[in-house]
DNA sequence: CGTTTGTGTTTATTATTATTGACATAAGGA
DNA sequence: TCCTTATGTCAATAATAATAAACACAAACG
């Protein structure tokens, strides 16, 4: 039973919003009309509607799928939670590569 | 009415899961368990363990405040689509600043 | 200015998802 | 080793998401 709704922080909703800009405009800058992505992705153009504006409820396969669809943006998915400076500091501090918490 | 089920490329896939591990690791490293994680994204232990698999049908919601949970990781979602290089050589052989596609 | 068409809303419908809880497994400390 | 507990899986259910279609609007072009 899914939650009534995703709650999220303001903050977490603007970088969400801004991350649907940027994909809005990276259609643009190909100049791709909405119907095709979704063609390519596809998914309806409600969808991608709905990604282009940061709509925290669409499926990530969605948004991966419309990535890919604008010349295989979608490898910029794996620049999430790559480059993570506190994780390592964090580590150092207590040196062990654990498969689980302790 | 949702598509019977979200139908990527192996490639596609193949990054979403590699995304899941750069969370999970990001989480191990940090020492919290994922009922933690849960609790502080509001979202139940299931799904997080879906998200550290890189399940496309999970929320980009959910994605999001999990990253969130995990010392505002979410913040990495703003790469996504941001220094897009061949879009912005494409549009140099096009200049138009346009608000929709042509 | 007129026309084309890309974009955004809305609504109803149905398939799918997120949840809960219980269980099995295994990691790692004592 | 033993024991705690983090992790993973499974099933059933409730609630949502993704869709299609029609509509209005506005942008860009001739």
């Amino acid at each position: 039973m899914p939650k009534k709704t995703i709650t999220l922080l303001p903050e977490t909703e603007r970088i969400l919003s801004q991350m649907g800009e940027q994909i809005k405009n990276a259609r643009l800058r190909r100049n791709i009309p909405q119907d095709l992505v979704a063609e390519r992705a596809g998914i309806s153009r409600a969808t991608v509607i709905s990604i282009e504006k940061g709509s925290p409820s669409v499926a990530v396969g969605c948004y991966a799928a419309v990535l890919h669809a604008l010349n295989k943006l979608d490898k910029d998915l794996l620049l999430v939670a790559k480059d993570d400076e506190l994780g390592r500091k964090l580590q150092d501090l207590d040196l062990t590569v654990a498969k689980r918490v302790r």
